[in-house]
DNA sequence: AGGCATGCTGTGAGGACGCTGAGAGTCACA
DNA sequence: TGTGACTCTCAGCGTCCTCACAGCATGCCT
């Protein structure tokens, strides 16, 4: 996750630095509106802190003009004012949150999370392995760029393996996820289905994605094969 | 723009009401945790307003189930606590905001539209896949040149199709936007629509925008058909 | 090698699923 | 009151999927 710091103070520019390093974000700095809104104008960012008293341009206008530009790039805003209408005119200049000084950096972090959970749309990421991809969202399936259509039983044994590529996953572990049957399913269905699964994304291309591990159950090879 | 809030203080729960209902919004209350969870999982709302301290359940909690359940409603969290921690684990829980009582209106409004605005990404005027285009402000499906004139029913379903295009939305997930039918409802309806669609975008040109996949819903394709 | 356990696959029945035409109910409007 | 547009239910039909079964292949042990 990038973020770009826009703050003319350097001692409490530098200290959010190193803390949203801590955290495990990549930091650029940015020291007045002019150069905030060029560095926030090249894209990137996942979000933007952006202090309102700035030299130069303020941070209102940054936030404005990058709004008019078209550009939704997550904006916190940051500033000393505290009155009801500052932080009212804040959002409405397109800023998606607002802190006022002095705040509490947990209270940063922990907005700056909810802003970036918010931004990124909870799509479910592409499951895959080697070249042997599944996307949940238009739940299609490919090996390579070959579309490979799969029924919803065989899809859903295939999802489950790629969820624990590498692993080996036994036949009663699928029963329970793909059948929920509980205790008492034919684990035969399950190696029907294997079957099923191999002869659309292995044998057609000479692979061996799906191997079975005797005794134990089935294992999806990490590289696909 | 459908707001549902939750409560227990009744005068503030009345003036809450008339005070968004004055900006706009149609408001729903709900006096406790339980009938609060009931009413969000229903769905249908742009936003929440939780209030934190609730018989029963607390806020935290409906929030929490919420998330676990996959329903990212847009949440503004209301509290009478106010340590940075509290607030903190207040968006931990997955809440998008937090105001601590004593609030001003302004403000809550301020940042009730900001988190809706977030929500909503901004739009492209028009939605698009391949040369099916519909745009939203004058209602005008078009394949290509021509205008298709389309029903009520069926222009609610492609739009929706359209907004999440290239990913498979299923028949309840259809019915629950363009029916509003909680979980009850006969998929058939879907079915029907389907149908009637495809008569007017897809087989007049040969196409194949909307696509069945079995057991799961449809999909419109990204490229048109 | 022999015997047993385990896993694979072809066949086919039954059923789930999705599509469609017919028609009834509702509403707006002339 | 009649007409037309729209919505939705219902039942029938075809297709595809699912799964049980049985015979065969393979691996493992003594």
């Amino acid at each position: 996750m990038r973020l770009l710091v826009v703050e003319d103070e350097a001692r409490l520019a530098n200290a959010l630095r190193r803390g949203l390093q801590a955290e495990g974000f990549a930091v650029d700095l940015a020291s007045d509106g002019e150069q905030g809104l060029r560095l926030a104008r090249e894209g990137g960012y996942d979000a933007v802190v952006l202090d309102v008293m700035l030299p130069g341009l303020s941070g209102y206008r940054v936030c404005e003009r990058l709004r008019a530009e078209d550009n939704w790039v997550p904006v916190l805003m940051l500033s000393a004012k505290d009155g009801e209408y500052d932080q009212a005119d804040g959002l409405d200049v397109g800023a998606d949150d607002y802190l006022t000084k002095p705040f509490s950096f947990v209270v940063l972090v922990a907005r700056l999370r909810a802003l970036l959970r918010r931004a990124a749309p909870p799509r479910p990421a592409v499951l895959s392995a080697g070249d042997l991809t599944l996307d949940p969202a238009s739940r299609q399936v490919r090996r390579g760029a070959d579309p490979v259509p799969l029924t919803a039983r065989e899809y859903a044994v295939l999802e489950l393996l790629l969820r624990r590529a590498g692993q080996v996953v036994s036949k009663t572990d699928i029963l329970r996820h793909v059948w929920d049957a509980h205790d008492d399913g034919d684990p035969n269905v399950v190696e029907v289905y294997v079957g099923y699964l191999r002869r659309k994304i292995d044998t057609p291309y000479g692979r061996r994605a799906v191997q079975t591990v005797r005794g134990a159950g089935y294992r999806l090879a990490a590289d696909g094969g």
